[in-house]
RNA sequence: CGGGGUGUGGCUCAGACUGGUAGAGCGCCGCGUUCGGGUCGCGGAGGUCGGUGGUUCAAAUCCACUCACCCCGACCA
Protein backbone atom coordinates (compact mmCIF):
# COMPACT_ATOMS: atom_id res chain seq x y z
CA UNK A 1 0.00 0.00 0.00
CA UNK A 2 1.61 3.41 -1.73
CA UNK A 3 1.81 5.93 1.36
CA UNK A 4 -0.19 9.04 0.33
CA UNK A 5 2.37 11.92 -1.07
CA UNK A 6 5.18 9.75 -1.55
CA UNK A 7 6.56 8.04 -4.96
CA UNK A 8 7.72 4.39 -4.80
CA UNK A 9 11.55 3.99 -5.00
CA UNK A 10 10.89 1.97 -8.04
CA UNK A 11 9.11 4.25 -9.75
CA UNK A 12 11.48 7.68 -9.80
CA UNK A 13 14.20 7.42 -6.81
CA UNK A 14 15.11 11.27 -7.36
CA UNK A 15 11.32 11.83 -6.72
CA UNK A 16 10.74 9.48 -3.76
CA UNK A 17 13.83 11.23 -2.15
CA UNK A 18 12.29 14.70 -2.52
CA UNK A 19 8.70 13.50 -1.34
CA UNK A 20 10.49 11.99 1.47
CA UNK A 21 11.87 15.20 2.54
CA UNK A 22 8.49 17.06 2.35
CA UNK A 23 6.59 14.67 3.59
CA UNK A 24 8.49 13.74 6.49
CA UNK A 25 8.82 17.43 6.92
CA UNK A 26 12.52 17.85 7.43
CA UNK A 27 13.26 21.16 5.04
CA UNK A 28 11.12 23.82 2.93
CA UNK A 29 12.91 25.39 -0.41
CA UNK A 30 14.03 29.20 0.10
CA UNK A 31 12.22 29.53 -3.03
CA UNK A 32 13.31 33.23 -2.79
CA UNK A 33 17.24 32.79 -1.98
CA UNK A 34 18.80 30.61 -4.58
CA UNK A 35 19.92 26.64 -4.29
CA UNK A 36 19.04 27.56 -0.40
CA UNK A 37 16.70 25.26 1.49
CA UNK A 38 15.41 25.83 5.20
CA UNK A 39 16.10 23.42 7.74
CA UNK A 40 12.69 22.67 9.89
CA UNK A 41 12.44 21.36 13.32
CA UNK A 42 12.57 17.94 12.00
CA UNK A 43 15.69 18.00 9.77
CA UNK A 44 17.38 19.99 12.13
CA UNK A 45 16.86 17.99 15.04
CA UNK A 46 18.71 15.22 13.11
CA UNK A 47 21.73 17.77 11.91
CA UNK A 48 21.74 18.54 16.09
CA UNK A 49 22.09 14.75 16.54
CA UNK A 50 24.55 14.48 14.18
CA UNK A 51 26.83 17.62 15.59
CA UNK A 52 26.81 15.52 18.80
CA UNK A 53 27.52 12.46 18.13
CA UNK A 54 30.69 14.10 15.20
CA UNK A 55 31.88 16.86 18.34
CA UNK A 56 31.86 14.12 21.07
CA UNK A 57 34.29 11.93 18.81
CA UNK A 58 36.24 15.31 17.62
CA UNK A 59 36.89 16.08 21.26
CA UNK A 60 37.90 12.49 22.68
CA UNK A 61 40.22 12.68 20.18
CA UNK A 62 42.07 15.57 21.12
CA UNK A 63 40.41 18.57 18.80
CA UNK A 64 38.97 21.76 20.06
CA UNK A 65 36.52 24.05 18.70
CA UNK A 66 37.59 27.88 16.94
CA UNK A 67 35.36 30.01 14.85
CA UNK A 68 36.80 32.07 12.17
CA UNK A 69 34.93 34.63 10.02
CA UNK A 70 32.34 34.10 7.34
CA UNK A 71 34.21 35.97 5.06
CA UNK A 72 37.89 36.00 3.59
CA UNK A 73 39.30 38.84 1.57
CA UNK A 74 38.95 37.68 -1.73
CA UNK A 75 43.38 37.92 -2.61
CA UNK A 76 43.83 35.32 0.26
CA UNK A 77 41.74 32.56 -1.45
CA UNK A 78 44.00 32.88 -4.57
CA UNK A 79 47.12 32.36 -2.57
CA UNK A 80 46.96 28.54 -3.27
CA UNK A 81 46.75 28.00 -6.89
CA UNK A 82 45.29 24.67 -7.53
CA UNK A 83 42.62 25.94 -4.68
CA UNK A 84 41.94 28.71 -6.33
CA UNK A 85 40.95 27.18 -9.72
CA UNK A 86 39.02 24.38 -7.71
CA UNK A 87 36.69 27.33 -5.56
CA UNK A 88 36.48 30.23 -7.82
CA UNK A 89 34.18 29.54 -10.08
CA UNK A 90 31.64 28.87 -7.19
CA UNK A 91 32.32 31.87 -4.52
CA UNK A 92 30.00 34.41 -3.89
CA UNK A 93 31.14 37.62 -3.08
CA UNK A 94 30.28 40.67 -1.12
CA UNK A 95 31.40 43.63 -2.89
CA UNK A 96 29.73 46.73 -0.96
CA UNK A 97 28.87 47.40 2.67
CA UNK A 98 27.42 50.55 4.08
CA UNK A 99 26.53 51.86 0.99
CA UNK A 100 29.86 52.14 -0.37
CA UNK A 101 32.38 49.55 -2.59
CA UNK A 102 34.73 48.02 -0.54
CA UNK A 103 38.38 48.50 -1.63
CA UNK A 104 38.90 44.68 -1.61
CA UNK A 105 35.92 42.43 -2.34
CA UNK A 106 35.57 39.41 0.45
CA UNK A 107 34.21 36.19 -0.77
CA UNK A 108 31.65 34.35 1.28
CA UNK A 109 33.51 31.21 2.45
CA UNK A 110 33.47 28.02 0.30
CA UNK A 111 35.67 26.25 2.99
CA UNK A 112 38.18 27.94 4.91
CA UNK A 113 41.64 26.76 4.36
CA UNK A 114 42.10 29.77 3.57
CA UNK A 115 41.53 32.28 6.25
CA UNK A 116 42.81 29.77 8.76
CA UNK A 117 45.88 29.45 7.40
CA UNK A 118 46.45 32.93 7.55
CA UNK A 119 46.00 32.75 11.49
CA UNK A 120 47.42 30.04 11.76
CA UNK A 121 50.73 31.27 10.37
CA UNK A 122 50.93 33.72 13.32
CA UNK A 123 50.14 31.26 15.97
CA UNK A 124 52.76 28.50 14.84
CA UNK A 125 56.29 29.68 16.01
CA UNK A 126 57.92 26.53 17.53
CA UNK A 127 57.94 22.55 17.22
CA UNK A 128 56.31 23.29 20.74
CA UNK A 129 53.12 24.98 19.31
CA UNK A 130 52.25 22.03 17.54
CA UNK A 131 50.24 20.00 16.84
CA UNK A 132 47.40 22.26 16.21
CA UNK A 133 44.22 20.62 16.73
CA UNK A 134 40.74 23.03 15.82
CA UNK A 135 37.93 21.96 14.51
CA UNK A 136 34.93 24.52 13.48
CA UNK A 137 31.35 24.44 12.94
CA UNK A 138 29.76 26.84 10.33
CA UNK A 139 28.25 27.31 7.51
CA UNK A 140 29.47 27.45 3.81
CA UNK A 141 28.26 28.85 0.59
CA UNK A 142 29.23 27.59 -2.75
CA UNK A 143 27.46 28.70 -5.84
CA UNK A 144 26.36 25.19 -7.42
CA UNK A 145 25.16 24.74 -11.10
CA UNK A 146 21.90 22.66 -9.66
CA UNK A 147 21.31 21.68 -6.30
CA UNK A 148 18.81 19.36 -4.47
CA UNK A 149 18.23 19.64 -0.66
CA UNK A 150 20.65 18.77 1.90
CA UNK A 151 22.51 17.06 -0.77
CA UNK A 152 23.65 20.35 -2.40
CA UNK A 153 22.98 23.10 -1.54
CA UNK A 154 24.54 26.49 -2.61
CA UNK A 155 24.83 27.11 1.71
CA UNK A 156 25.11 23.98 3.83
CA UNK A 157 26.22 23.54 7.38
CA UNK A 158 29.38 21.28 8.33
CA UNK A 159 32.15 21.07 10.38
CA UNK A 160 35.82 21.57 9.45
CA UNK A 161 38.97 20.33 11.13
CA UNK A 162 42.09 22.01 10.18
CA UNK A 163 45.39 21.03 12.03
CA UNK A 164 49.13 21.89 12.12
CA UNK A 165 51.87 19.09 12.06
CA UNK A 166 55.74 19.18 12.41
CA UNK A 167 56.19 16.10 10.12
CA UNK A 168 54.45 14.70 7.41
CA UNK A 169 54.11 11.31 9.05
CA UNK A 170 51.78 13.46 11.79
CA UNK A 171 50.03 14.79 9.44
CA UNK A 172 49.23 11.54 7.87
CA UNK A 173 48.06 9.81 10.69
CA UNK A 174 46.02 12.52 11.99
CA UNK A 175 44.26 12.58 8.44
CA UNK A 176 43.52 8.82 8.87
CA UNK A 177 42.72 9.06 12.85
CA UNK A 178 40.01 11.17 11.82
CA UNK A 179 38.72 9.18 8.76
CA UNK A 180 38.78 6.09 10.99
CA UNK A 181 37.85 7.31 14.96
CA UNK A 182 35.16 10.24 13.82
CA UNK A 183 33.92 9.73 10.97
CA UNK A 184 33.90 6.19 10.15
CA UNK A 185 32.74 5.06 13.78
CA UNK A 186 30.41 7.66 13.40
CA UNK A 187 28.45 6.79 10.43
CA UNK A 188 28.55 3.21 11.12
CA UNK A 189 27.81 3.24 14.85
CA UNK A 190 25.56 5.92 15.29
CA UNK A 191 23.72 5.90 11.36
CA UNK A 192 24.33 2.43 10.82
CA UNK A 193 25.86 3.00 7.58
CA UNK A 194 28.31 0.61 6.53
CA UNK A 195 31.13 2.48 4.64
CA UNK A 196 34.20 1.99 2.32
CA UNK A 197 37.17 3.46 3.79
CA UNK A 198 40.05 4.99 1.19
CA UNK A 199 42.16 6.92 -0.66
CA UNK A 200 40.72 8.99 -3.78
CA UNK A 201 43.28 9.27 -7.01
CA UNK A 202 44.43 12.15 -7.81
CA UNK A 203 41.66 13.25 -10.11
CA UNK A 204 39.14 13.15 -7.39
CA UNK A 205 41.68 14.58 -4.40
CA UNK A 206 40.88 17.88 -3.32
CA UNK A 207 41.62 20.84 -5.01
CA UNK A 208 45.22 21.92 -3.10
CA UNK A 209 45.56 18.62 -1.16
CA UNK A 210 48.25 16.33 -1.14
CA UNK A 211 46.19 13.35 -0.68
CA UNK A 212 42.42 12.73 -0.08
CA UNK A 213 40.76 10.02 1.89
CA UNK A 214 37.13 9.41 1.91
CA UNK A 215 34.08 7.26 3.25
CA UNK A 216 31.88 6.36 0.71
CA UNK A 217 28.10 4.86 1.18
CA UNK A 218 25.75 3.16 -0.88
CA UNK A 219 22.71 4.51 -1.86
CA UNK A 220 19.61 2.58 -2.32
CA UNK A 221 19.48 3.25 -6.31
CA UNK A 222 23.13 1.62 -6.18
CA UNK A 223 24.85 5.22 -6.30
CA UNK A 224 27.69 6.04 -4.32
CA UNK A 225 27.71 8.98 -1.25
CA UNK A 226 30.63 10.20 0.08
CA UNK A 227 30.03 10.88 3.60
CA UNK A 228 33.33 11.98 4.61
CA UNK A 229 36.29 13.53 3.60
CA UNK A 230 39.99 14.03 5.57
CA UNK A 231 43.00 15.76 3.73
CA UNK A 232 46.76 15.48 3.82
CA UNK A 233 47.20 18.65 2.62
CA UNK A 234 51.16 18.06 2.55
CA UNK A 235 52.93 22.07 2.64
CA UNK A 236 50.81 23.04 -0.13
CA UNK A 237 49.18 25.14 2.13
CA UNK A 238 51.25 26.00 4.35
CA UNK A 239 53.62 27.27 2.43
CA UNK A 240 51.27 29.08 0.53
CA UNK A 241 50.76 30.66 4.26
CA UNK A 242 53.85 31.05 5.09
CA UNK A 243 53.10 28.35 8.07
CA UNK A 244 56.33 27.55 9.74
CA UNK A 245 57.89 26.79 13.07
CA UNK A 246 61.35 26.18 14.33
CA UNK A 247 62.52 22.99 15.55
CA UNK A 248 64.48 21.53 18.33
CA UNK A 249 67.57 22.30 16.09
CA UNK A 250 66.80 25.67 15.66
CA UNK A 251 65.88 25.37 12.05
CA UNK A 252 63.25 26.82 10.42
CA UNK A 253 60.61 24.12 8.64
CA UNK A 254 57.33 24.41 6.69
CA UNK A 255 54.95 22.91 8.47
CA UNK A 256 51.89 19.76 7.20
CA UNK A 257 48.35 20.80 7.17
CA UNK A 258 45.10 18.73 7.44
CA UNK A 259 41.54 19.28 6.69
CA UNK A 260 38.23 17.19 7.25
CA UNK A 261 34.95 17.46 6.90
CA UNK A 262 31.20 16.49 7.21
CA UNK A 263 28.05 17.96 5.83
CA UNK A 264 24.49 18.44 6.27
CA UNK A 265 24.58 16.27 2.92
CA UNK A 266 24.40 13.12 5.53
CA UNK A 267 20.96 13.82 6.33
CA UNK A 268 20.52 13.40 2.67
CA UNK A 269 22.64 10.10 3.01
CA UNK A 270 20.57 8.96 6.32
CA UNK A 271 17.49 9.36 4.10
CA UNK A 272 18.75 7.68 0.72
CA UNK A 273 20.15 5.04 2.69
CA UNK A 274 17.12 3.81 4.85
CA UNK A 275 14.35 5.38 4.29
CA UNK A 276 11.43 3.11 2.43
CA UNK A 277 8.41 3.82 0.13
CA UNK A 278 6.19 4.34 3.62
CA UNK A 279 8.64 7.17 4.38
CA UNK A 280 11.49 8.21 6.67
CA UNK A 281 13.57 5.63 8.40
CA UNK A 282 15.47 7.09 10.99
CA UNK A 283 18.04 5.06 12.84
CA UNK A 284 17.68 4.44 16.75
CA UNK A 285 21.02 6.37 17.92
CA UNK A 286 20.59 9.16 15.90
CA UNK A 287 16.58 9.71 16.57
CA UNK A 288 15.94 12.92 17.94
CA UNK A 289 12.50 10.30 19.09
CA UNK A 290 13.36 7.43 19.40
CA UNK A 291 9.55 6.53 20.85
CA UNK A 292 6.30 7.62 20.22
CA UNK A 293 3.79 6.25 22.58
CA UNK A 294 0.09 6.16 20.73
CA UNK A 295 -2.97 6.37 23.25
CA UNK A 296 -6.09 4.57 22.00
CA UNK A 297 -9.93 5.13 23.19
CA UNK A 298 -13.24 5.95 22.56
CA UNK A 299 -15.09 7.28 25.76
CA UNK A 300 -13.42 10.35 28.02
CA UNK A 301 -13.07 7.37 30.98
CA UNK A 302 -11.07 5.26 28.33
CA UNK A 303 -8.88 8.06 27.72
CA UNK A 304 -8.02 9.23 31.26
CA UNK A 305 -7.29 5.34 32.25
CA UNK A 306 -5.09 5.14 29.27
CA UNK A 307 -3.04 8.13 29.80
CA UNK A 308 -2.63 7.45 33.34
CA UNK A 309 -1.35 3.77 32.37
CA UNK A 310 0.64 5.62 29.97
CA UNK A 311 2.48 8.11 32.80
CA UNK A 312 3.03 4.80 35.01
CA UNK A 313 4.44 3.11 31.81
CA UNK A 314 6.79 6.04 30.74
CA UNK A 315 7.43 7.44 34.48
CA UNK A 316 11.03 5.97 34.19
CA UNK A 317 11.99 6.26 30.34
CA UNK A 318 13.45 10.10 31.14
CA UNK A 319 17.14 9.76 30.78
CA UNK A 320 16.95 6.29 28.79
CA UNK A 321 14.73 6.43 26.08
CA UNK A 322 13.88 9.96 23.69
CA UNK A 323 9.80 9.56 23.35
CA UNK A 324 7.12 11.71 23.44
CA UNK A 325 3.32 10.81 23.83
CA UNK A 326 0.89 11.91 21.46
CA UNK A 327 -2.07 12.84 23.33
CA UNK A 328 -3.75 14.93 20.45
CA UNK A 329 -7.33 14.27 21.06
CA UNK A 330 -8.39 15.62 17.50
CA UNK A 331 -6.70 13.27 15.41
CA UNK A 332 -7.36 9.27 14.87
CA UNK A 333 -4.77 6.66 15.98
CA UNK A 334 -4.27 5.19 12.18
CA UNK A 335 -4.09 8.53 11.05
CA UNK A 336 -1.01 9.11 13.90
CA UNK A 337 0.58 5.32 12.70
CA UNK A 338 1.03 6.72 9.60
CA UNK A 339 2.48 9.74 10.62
CA UNK A 340 4.76 8.40 12.58
CA UNK A 341 6.01 5.91 10.28
CA UNK A 342 5.98 8.40 7.56
CA UNK A 343 8.35 10.92 9.75
CA UNK A 344 10.68 7.62 10.27
CA UNK A 345 10.53 7.24 14.72
CA UNK A 346 12.12 3.86 15.18
CA UNK A 347 9.65 2.66 17.67
CA UNK A 348 5.62 3.45 18.07
CA UNK A 349 3.85 2.04 21.32
CA UNK A 350 0.31 1.96 21.02
CA UNK A 351 -1.82 1.52 24.41
CA UNK A 352 -5.22 1.00 24.34
CA UNK A 353 -8.09 -0.13 27.09
CA UNK A 354 -7.43 -3.81 26.02
CA UNK A 355 -4.24 -3.34 27.28
CA UNK A 356 -5.24 -1.62 30.65
CA UNK A 357 -7.36 -4.50 31.27
CA UNK A 358 -4.55 -7.11 29.99
CA UNK A 359 -0.92 -5.39 30.91
CA UNK A 360 -0.22 -5.71 27.94
CA UNK A 361 1.18 -3.65 24.75
CA UNK A 362 1.52 -3.18 21.41
CA UNK A 363 5.02 -2.59 19.43
CA UNK A 364 5.73 -1.79 16.09
CA UNK A 365 9.20 -1.00 14.71
CA UNK A 366 9.49 1.37 12.07
CA UNK A 367 12.25 -0.96 9.98
CA UNK A 368 9.55 -3.34 9.29
CA UNK A 369 6.89 -0.79 8.23
CA UNK A 370 3.24 -1.80 8.94
CA UNK A 371 1.41 -4.63 11.13
CA UNK A 372 4.45 -6.60 9.98
CA UNK A 373 6.57 -4.69 12.49
CA UNK A 374 3.94 -5.04 15.22
CA UNK A 375 3.83 -7.17 18.15
CA UNK A 376 2.08 -7.35 21.80
CA UNK A 377 3.85 -7.53 24.94
CA UNK A 378 3.08 -7.60 28.43
CA UNK A 379 4.37 -4.16 30.30
CA UNK A 380 6.05 -5.23 32.45
CA UNK A 381 9.90 -4.33 31.53
CA UNK A 382 8.48 -3.09 28.77
CA UNK A 383 11.69 -0.27 29.08
CA UNK A 384 14.37 -2.83 29.00
CA UNK A 385 12.29 -4.35 25.80
CA UNK A 386 12.14 -1.25 23.82
CA UNK A 387 16.19 -0.50 24.74
CA UNK A 388 16.65 -3.95 23.05
CA UNK A 389 14.50 -3.20 20.12
CA UNK A 390 16.61 0.00 19.14
CA UNK A 391 19.61 -1.96 19.30
CA UNK A 392 18.64 -4.88 17.01
CA UNK A 393 16.85 -1.96 14.62
CA UNK A 394 20.39 -0.34 14.65
CA UNK A 395 21.96 -3.93 13.67
CA UNK A 396 18.96 -4.86 11.04
CA UNK A 397 19.47 -1.44 9.57
CA UNK A 398 23.24 -2.24 9.21
CA UNK A 399 22.53 -5.47 8.18
CA UNK A 400 20.28 -4.44 5.31
CA UNK A 401 22.28 -1.52 4.17
CA UNK A 402 25.46 -4.01 3.89
CA UNK A 403 24.13 -6.83 2.57
CA UNK A 404 22.37 -4.23 -0.48
CA UNK A 405 25.58 -3.22 -0.59
CA UNK A 406 27.67 -6.52 -1.36
CA UNK A 407 25.14 -7.72 -3.14
CA UNK A 408 25.46 -4.76 -5.83
CA UNK A 409 29.45 -4.85 -5.60
CA UNK A 410 30.63 -6.59 -8.56
CA UNK A 411 34.49 -7.39 -9.02
CA UNK A 412 34.84 -6.96 -13.29
CA UNK A 413 37.88 -7.95 -15.56
CA UNK A 414 36.40 -6.32 -18.57
CA UNK A 415 35.09 -2.47 -19.81
CA UNK A 416 31.53 -4.09 -20.80
CA UNK A 417 31.74 -5.60 -17.24
CA UNK A 418 32.40 -2.03 -15.13
CA UNK A 419 29.91 -0.78 -17.54
CA UNK A 420 27.08 -3.00 -16.93
CA UNK A 421 28.16 -2.63 -13.17
CA UNK A 422 28.30 0.59 -12.54
CA UNK A 423 24.45 0.73 -14.18
CA UNK A 424 23.14 -0.85 -10.69
CA UNK A 425 26.06 -0.08 -8.12
CA UNK A 426 29.67 -0.36 -6.86
CA UNK A 427 32.61 -2.06 -9.45
CA UNK A 428 35.72 -3.15 -8.15
CA UNK A 429 38.63 -3.53 -10.55
CA UNK A 430 42.10 -3.52 -11.07
CA UNK A 431 43.45 -0.19 -12.09
CA UNK A 432 46.40 1.29 -13.54
CA UNK A 433 45.35 4.20 -15.38
CA UNK A 434 45.82 7.85 -15.20
CA UNK A 435 43.45 11.27 -14.84
CA UNK A 436 42.93 10.99 -18.58
CA UNK A 437 41.63 7.58 -18.68
CA UNK A 438 39.47 8.40 -15.57
CA UNK A 439 37.50 10.96 -17.35
CA UNK A 440 37.02 9.51 -20.57
CA UNK A 441 35.22 6.34 -18.21
CA UNK A 442 33.11 9.62 -16.71
CA UNK A 443 32.46 10.59 -20.34
CA UNK A 444 31.31 7.55 -21.27
CA UNK A 445 30.06 5.68 -18.36
CA UNK A 446 29.14 8.99 -15.79
CA UNK A 447 31.21 6.99 -13.87
CA UNK A 448 34.25 8.02 -11.41
CA UNK A 449 36.29 6.25 -8.96
CA UNK A 450 35.22 6.34 -5.60
CA UNK A 451 37.91 5.37 -3.47
CA UNK A 452 40.84 2.75 -3.68
CA UNK A 453 39.88 0.58 -0.73
CA UNK A 454 42.50 0.55 2.08
CA UNK A 455 41.17 -3.37 1.96
CA UNK A 456 43.67 -4.29 -1.01
CA UNK A 457 43.80 -8.30 -2.61
CA UNK A 458 47.03 -10.06 -2.42
CA UNK A 459 46.72 -10.89 -6.00
CA UNK A 460 48.27 -8.72 -9.15
CA UNK A 461 45.52 -8.47 -12.16
CA UNK A 462 45.70 -6.74 -14.84
CA UNK A 463 44.07 -2.77 -15.35
CA UNK A 464 40.71 -2.72 -16.59
CA UNK A 465 42.15 0.16 -19.31
CA UNK A 466 45.63 0.07 -19.85
CA UNK A 467 46.03 -3.97 -19.39
CA UNK A 468 48.92 -3.22 -16.72
CA UNK A 469 49.90 -5.73 -14.42
CA UNK A 470 48.89 -4.06 -10.89
CA UNK A 471 47.52 -5.10 -7.35
CA UNK A 472 45.55 -1.76 -6.61
CA UNK A 473 42.18 -1.80 -7.09
CA UNK A 474 39.48 0.77 -7.10
CA UNK A 475 35.86 1.07 -6.87
CA UNK A 476 34.25 2.98 -9.74
CA UNK A 477 30.55 3.93 -9.10
CA UNK A 478 28.01 6.56 -10.39
CA UNK A 479 28.24 9.05 -7.48
CA UNK A 480 25.67 11.76 -5.98
C1' C B 1 25.71 27.11 -17.70
C1' G B 2 23.18 23.94 -22.17
C1' G B 3 18.49 21.05 -23.20
C1' G B 4 13.42 19.95 -21.45
C1' G B 5 9.28 20.94 -18.04
C1' U B 6 6.37 23.66 -14.29
C1' G B 7 4.63 28.14 -11.53
C1' U B 8 -3.34 29.42 -10.11
C1' G B 9 -5.96 29.31 -1.78
C1' G B 10 -1.48 25.38 2.78
C1' C B 11 -1.08 20.82 -0.93
C1' U B 12 -2.35 18.33 -5.82
C1' C B 13 -4.37 20.26 -9.98
C1' A B 14 -8.53 22.19 -13.66
C1' G B 15 -9.44 26.80 -16.26
C1' A B 16 -5.34 29.29 -21.08
C1' C B 17 -5.85 26.93 -27.50
C1' U B 18 -11.00 30.44 -28.60
C1' G B 19 -9.43 37.29 -23.41
C1' G B 20 -15.27 38.87 -20.27
C1' U B 21 -13.03 39.52 -13.90
C1' A B 22 -11.42 32.16 -10.56
C1' G B 23 -12.98 26.41 -9.57
C1' A B 24 -12.44 21.12 -7.62
C1' G B 25 -10.39 17.49 -4.27
C1' C B 26 -7.42 17.19 -0.05
C1' G B 27 -5.90 20.18 4.10
C1' C B 28 -7.56 24.20 7.61
C1' C B 29 -11.61 26.39 11.22
C1' G B 30 -16.54 25.26 13.93
C1' C B 31 -20.24 21.60 15.58
C1' G B 32 -21.53 16.62 15.90
C1' U B 33 -19.87 11.60 15.01
C1' U B 34 -15.79 8.23 15.14
C1' C B 35 -11.17 6.30 17.45
C1' G B 36 -6.55 -1.14 17.73
C1' G B 37 -3.75 1.34 10.27
C1' G B 38 -4.88 7.88 6.84
C1' U B 39 -13.53 8.10 10.23
C1' C B 40 -18.03 10.27 8.44
C1' G B 41 -21.68 14.35 8.01
C1' C B 42 -23.12 19.47 7.99
C1' G B 43 -21.49 24.51 7.98
C1' G B 44 -17.37 28.03 7.11
C1' A B 45 -12.77 30.77 6.10
C1' G B 46 -9.04 31.24 2.63
C1' G B 47 -6.39 33.17 -3.92
C1' U B 48 -4.09 41.06 -6.37
C1' C B 49 -3.46 33.33 -10.80
C1' G B 50 5.51 33.67 -9.47
C1' G B 51 7.15 38.97 -10.68
C1' U B 52 7.62 43.33 -13.97
C1' G B 53 6.24 45.67 -18.30
C1' G B 54 3.21 45.69 -22.77
C1' U B 55 -1.31 44.83 -26.14
C1' U B 56 -6.68 45.58 -25.15
C1' C B 57 -12.80 48.68 -23.35
C1' A B 58 -11.31 44.20 -20.61
C1' A B 59 -5.61 39.67 -19.19
C1' A B 60 -4.86 33.69 -15.00
C1' U B 61 -5.61 33.49 -20.47
C1' C B 62 -2.09 37.07 -25.75
C1' C B 63 3.28 39.30 -26.15
C1' A B 64 8.22 40.57 -24.01
C1' C B 65 11.48 40.35 -20.12
C1' U B 66 12.59 38.28 -15.45
C1' C B 67 12.67 35.06 -10.97
C1' A B 68 12.14 30.35 -8.73
C1' C B 69 11.51 25.17 -8.68
C1' C B 70 11.68 20.07 -11.05
C1' C B 71 14.10 16.51 -14.71
C1' C B 72 18.59 15.30 -18.02
C1' G B 73 23.78 16.86 -18.78
C1' A B 74 28.44 19.46 -17.36
C1' C B 75 30.44 21.22 -11.98
C1' C B 76 30.52 19.66 -6.96
C1' A B 77 30.43 18.09 0.15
Amino acid sequence: MPKEGITPRATDYAQWYLDIVQQADMADYAEIVRGCIVFKATGYAIWEAMQRGLDERIKATGHSNVYFPLLIPKSLLMREAEHVEGFAPEVAEVTRAAGEELPEPYVIRPTSETIIGYFYSKWVRSWRDLPLLYNQWANVMRWEMRTRPFLRTAEFLWQEGHTVHATEAEAEAEALKVLHEVYADFVEHEMALPVVRGLKTPKETFAGALRSYALEAMMQDGRALQTATSHNLGQNFARAFDITYTDRNNTIQTAWTTSWGISTRLIGAMIMAHSDDEGLVVPPRLAPTQVVVVPIYRSDAERSSVLQAIDQLTADWKGTLRFKVDDRDHVQPGFKFNEWELKGIPVRVELGPRDVQQGTVAVARRDLPGKAGKTVVPQAGLREHIQELLEQIHQALYDRALRFRDERTVTVTSYAELAEAVETGFARCYWAGDTADEVKIQQELKATTRVIPFAQPDTAGRCIVTGKETTQQVIFARAY
